[in-house]
RNA sequence: GCGUUCGUGGCUCAGCUGGAUAGAGCGGCGGACUUCGAAUCCGUAGGUCGCAGGUUCGAAUCCUGCCGGACGCACCA
């Protein structure tokens, strides 16, 4: 709503600006080429709440900065009759005050209005857009890794939908290859009949002790990987006691990784299996061969040429004629299409495999697919610890499970140590919104696109610019306006008065709610949870702040306690809007 | 070697579509709970924004080169 504001001071400030330069004789054009007035936020509140800097004009104008702001002004007061309290030249920049009063009204009246929806914009309305994340191995639980990737693909996911469009969630389970052989040969060797019911064992870490047991094992046996391979040929030869061993674990990890989403709040409206899709795309192949997209090898395999976007030449059929990874991303992207036609397609998926995408992309290209130009890697950065990678062999990953379950445990702690039990209502519930709002919270509050460091120590502190912080704030008003419930009779008769919302801080969180599409959208645009994540401590503190530093319930006169409560109203709602599209659970009480 | 990408206080990160004294959190030091929830707030110390050039009225932000790190360059996935 903010943007209104200023689109409106803008278009108010490049007219006056035009007519000074056509009364002085200059060209209409060179002053469009000066380009589009610049529109931004001075430094300090005290200043103005939006700032214009009128550089840009000096040398067109053939005078100094400040002098255009001084003239622009008098024009804004005499010419088209702008209260003069509204401006305020500083030197270059020409500052302007706006309405913050009318805009509380406003805005008072979209949230209610809008409730869970304030915010939502229509800027991709009527796209269908899918977006693949998570795509975990069945061979081993989930780590640290997946938990970034799948905080970024649901919170995409929610900012997608946040601005209109209708979206698919997808996940691409690698259930089939080597690595998923290593840990069923283990099993056979080493599995003595254990299963997740007998030990007692979540279904995931099961298989994935007995991955790490190949690991040890392949150490003294020399033939082991080659016994992999061959139980890989035994299963794509479709062996019956391989497959059956095979969906066995296969659904003991699946059932593992599936409570582990339910935990974190993940969820998918679709799944894909590579064992299904493993073999697309050489049809497709052989079709791009005809078309001469491809070329053959005299030993048999085909290939691409990708001299035209500066990379090397890459196989997509083996000389045996059987599919490749890339071959078997160009079947799923097709046959997705074909399911689902999707205006586009991004996918959450780890920086490492930028090249893999620039290819894929490039030959669905090549093939002719319109829709292959609205594919888009979501390049997101390793999680690293403070002393290095995560290295399985040195088993310094960090499990989910794990993970979670320590930091669900610290919130307890920190519960029972404020002897807050009694308050929260179930304990364990809110123990374990307060963990997954402190992980998605450190895990999104760094550029999705950069490589991060994961500090144990930092992920579970609760205080500071942390998950629980933001969390606090909400419990905090919920907590104050159960209080305004039980009074709120004795105003009935008071109306909302923002004109009495003066304070700097009450003017700076009226903007801070009112910018909220803006940035919705800005995140969408970039794919970028972490303006969200930003905008919420932000706005966080300066709540903080103004509650510690002002009275609510208890201000001067009614009039002024009504007006802030509305107030609040408005940024609990904006706060629970912000959380849901970071995944950090909303909290009334913890 | 080639390609992609990152380099901001002791640590972890914002800021990067150029603009007014570079912001936070943690950690350090010092304050504030008989008052709407102290998982809070306030103050203070701490930065040649990797280095060197360039473009510009103006550069952490754009361009070039160099240095340093990460990732990739399989008939693995």
């Amino acid at each position: 709503m903010l943007q209104q504001m200023k689109e409106y001071w803008k278009e108010t400030i490049s007219a006056q600006i035009l007519e000074i330069a056509r009364e002085s004789g200059i060209d209409e054009a060179l002053v469009k080429d000066v380009g589009e007035l610049v529109v931004q936020t001075p430094p300090k509140p005290e200043l103005g709440d939006l700032a214009f800097p009128l550089f840009p004009y000096a040398k067109l104008l053939r005078s100094a900065p400040a002098k255009i702001v001084q003239l622009v002004c008098d024009r804004l007061i005499t010419k088209v009759g702008i209260d003069k309290d509204r401006i305020l030249p500083a030197g270059p920049y020409l500052n302007v005050k706006i309405d913050v009063a009318s805009l509380a009204i406003d805005l008072d009246k979209e949230i209610q209005d809008k409730k869970d929806r304030y915010g939502h914009t229509t800027l991709l309305k009527g796209k269908k857009m899918m977006v693949e994340f998570s795509c975990p191995n069945t061979n081993k639980p989930l780590h640290l890794g997946h938990l970034r990737n799948d905080a970024i693909g649901m919170s995409i996911s929610r900012l997608l939908e946040a601005n209109g469009a209708e979206v698919q969630k997808v996940n691409l389970i690698n259930n089939r290859g080597v690595h998923i052989c290593k840990s069923m040969l283990a099993y056979q060797k080493f599995g003595n009949g254990e299963t997740p019911e007998t030990h007692n064992i979540k279904g995931d870490h099961l298989v994935g002790k007995y991955y790490v047991r190949f690991a040890t094992w392949e150490k003294e046996e020399k033939e082991a990987s080659e016994q992999a391979q061959a139980m890989l040929k035994k299963w794509e030869d479709g062996d019956k006691d391989v497959l059956s061993l095979w969906s066995l674990m296969n659904k003991w990890t699946l059932d593992g990784v599936n409570e582990t989403y339910q935990k974190t709040g993940i969820s998918f409206d679709e799944y894909y299996y590579e064992s299904d899709t493993y073999k697309l795309g050489r049809d497709i192949v052989h079709k791009g061969l005809e078309k001469g997209v491809f070329y053959k090898e005299p030993d048999g395999s085909v290939w691409i040429d990708l001299e035209p976007i500066n990379l090397d030449k890459k196989v997509v059929l083996r000389k045996d004629g059987t599919s490749l990874y890339l071959t078997q991303d160009i079947g799923t992207a097709i046959q997705r299409h074909e399911k689902w036609p999707f205006d586009s397609l991004i996918f959450v998926v780890a920086s490492e495999q930028s090249y893999h995408f620039k290819v894929l992309f490039y030959v669905l290209e090549q093939l002719g697919y319109s829709w292959a130009k609205n594919l888009f890697h979501l390049a997101y950065g390793m999680v690293n610890l403070p002393d290095g990678k995560m290295k399985s062999r040195e088993g310094t990953v960090v499990d989910a499970d794990d993970l979670i379950d320590s930091l669900t445990q610290l919130a307890k702690g920190e519960i029972i140590s404020k002897s807050r039990e009694g308050m929260v209502g179930d304990i364990d519930e809110v123990s374990s919104d307060i963990a997954l709002g402190a992980l998605n919270y450190y895990l999104l509050q760094t550029t999705a696109t950069k490589d991060m460091i994961f500090n144990p120590d930092e992920s579970i502190s609760f205080s500071g610019n942390t998950g629980p912080y933001l969390q606090y704030m909400g419990a905090r008003i919920s907590s104050m306006l159960k209080k305004w419930e039980e009074m709120k009779n004795n105003f009935n008769d008071i109306s909302f008065d923002a004109s009495l919302l003066t304070l700097q801080d009450e003017r700076e969180l009226i903007k801070s709610i009112a910018s909220f599409d803006t940035l919705v959208s800005l995140a969408a645009k970039e794919y970028n949870p972490s303006i969200i994540t930003s905008y919420l401590y932000e706005i966080s503190r300066l709540f903080s702040r103004y509650y510690h530093d002002h009275q609510i319930l208890k201000a001067q006169t009614p009039e002024l306690i009504k007006a802030r409560v509305t107030l609040v109203k408005m940024l609990l709602q904006v706060l629970k809007n912000a959380y849901y599209v970071v995944g950090i659970p909303f909290l009334e009480s913890m």
